[in-house]
DNA sequence: TCTGGGGTCCTAGGACCC
DNA sequence: TCTGGGGTCCTAGGACCC
């Protein structure tokens, strides 16, 4: 009863992107790094061969490397995004079950295939190979986090040839065996040293832990893990994404920034970034963070970082009130004297922008509905009228109508409630 | 003047992922 | 001088509501 997940990765995806364009990179070191060519953010297997750590700073290995022949390429997003595309593409030919996970992964269904498993593994790795010359390692389990573990292996086992089935539980176990506890999808140093101080050590004792005791000290989280590796699956997979929730825009500074109209600029720029990716995605907000940050690596700088949120009254994605609103914000948490390193403005509690023509129509019990509810009911007692309330941020933000404007601000204006 | 319980919201921070 | 840029979920405590 048992449903196979298979987790395809893209090996080295930002490297092998590049390696498509330029196939004389093929059988040389690569690496890709960041913005500002700041780290290294990806390697070819024979960059990784010569010692180069992921997220090293390439200002401190430039000579290391120099001599060795590495080719470093910058970043190129908008490349990497439309490979991406192709490869998702591609494995939708092998399952209508796709869930993109991230830019090089994703999770597939495979109810139906479960007699040739590896075979259908095998065709989808060549033909995702022939299609968009991108190589991937496929991982088969019952759960996502046991298809994460069979993926680690595709790739680290030279005689799996990029597929590994983990169906039965002797093969699991045998896989656990042979892994660290951070090598498990949601273990990272903390969660790993607090299994360990409680005398979980390795993931296979993780396994065989009791979940309700897991659960005491780690929470759900914790025993979700547990189950998943003993095959419980207990993370879907989601087909539709979700609608996005929040957005970043930010950028780490080539040189310090020290003066406010340098930031100013900055932020400015930032939060028309956030607008103009928020309207592409048609949503709109109430709610952005602005935050700033010193250099964290230079201790002998004095170091300061702070954040301000800004509420707008209504919903919007006008690049002009946006940055309006976020340069408020940094005024309340600039201070003079600090060498800034980063700053970025974050937009929350998006919604879709056409929310409000939804809202009529939300059922009538809808949390959403009856947040709204409540606050025509505010209204109506206080002002002894009914106004439709702009919900376009959901529950959150009528609430927030409700406390902050409504009853503070909002005494005669309805009509700048009811603009769109 | 004293006495309760159940539920949601808000905010900050922690932890993790790619 | 030089160390990325995005995201999500969970928790905990206080505020607030009925």
């Amino acid at each position: 009863m048992t449903r196979p997940i298979a987790l395809v990765d893209c090996n080295n995806f930002y490297a092998s992107c590049e390696r498509v364009f330029q196939p004389t990179l093929r059988g040389k070191p690569v690496v890709v790094l960041s913005n500002n060519d700041g780290c290294v953010i990806a390697r070819s297997n024979e960059a990784k061969e010569l010692g180069i750590e992921m997220g090293a700073p390439w200002h401190l290995n430039r000579e290391k490397f120099s001599g060795a022949g590495v080719i470093v390429k910058s970043s190129n997003y908008t490349l990497y995004g439309d490979m991406s595309a192709r490869v998702m593409k591609t494995l939708l030919s092998f399952s209508p079950v796709l869930e993109i996970y991230s830019i090089d992964e994703a999770f597939l269904g495979l109810e139906g295939f479960e007699d040739r498993l590896e075979d259908h593994a095998r065709t989808l790795r060549a033909t995702v190979l022939q299609w968009t010359g991108i190589p991937v390692s496929v991982g088969i389990a019952p759960t996502k986090t046991l298809a994460k573990v069979a993926n680690r292996l595709a790739k680290k086992d030279s005689a799996s040839c990029g597929v590994r089935v983990l169906m039965a539980a002797a093969d699991q176990e045998r896989a656990l065996a042979q892994l660290e506890l951070s090598d498990l999808w949601g273990v990272a140093r903390r969660l790993s040293g607090r299994l360990k101080a409680q005398g979980v050590v390795t993931p296979l004792a993780l396994r065989n832990a009791d979940p309700q005791q897991i659960r005491q000290t780690l929470g759900v989280v914790g025993e979700r893990l547990v189950r998943e590796l003993r095959g419980e699956s207990c993370i879907e997979i989601e087909e539709i994404a979700p609608n996005r929730k929040s957005l970043i825009a930010s950028r780490s500074f080539g040189r310090p920034v020290e003066t406010l109209i340098e930031m100013q600029e900055a932020v400015a720029t930032y939060a028309s970034r956030a607008a103009e990716k928020m309207r592409r995605q048609n949503l709109a907000t109430a709610n952005l963070i602005v935050f700033v940050e010193t250099n964290p690596f230079r201790t002998q700088d004095r170091q300061y970082r702070a954040s301000q949120s800004a509420q707008l009254p209504i919903a919007t994605a006008d690049t002009g009130r946006l940055v309006a609103a976020a340069l408020g914000a940094l005024v309340a948490i600039w201070r003079e004297g600090y060498r800034y390193k980063k700053a970025g403005v974050m937009l929350l509690d998006l919604a879709p922008a056409n929310a409000l023509q939804g809202s009529l129509f939300a059922a009538p019990d809808s949390p959403a509905s009856q947040a709204r509810m409540r606050a025509l009911d505010v209204i109506n007692r206080r002002y002894g009228r009914g106004a439709l309330i702009i919900g376009a941020a959901g529950v959150k933000s009528a609430w927030r109508l409700r406390r902050e404007h409504v009853s503070k601000s909002y005494t005669t204006s309805w009509s700048e409630l009811l603009t769109v």
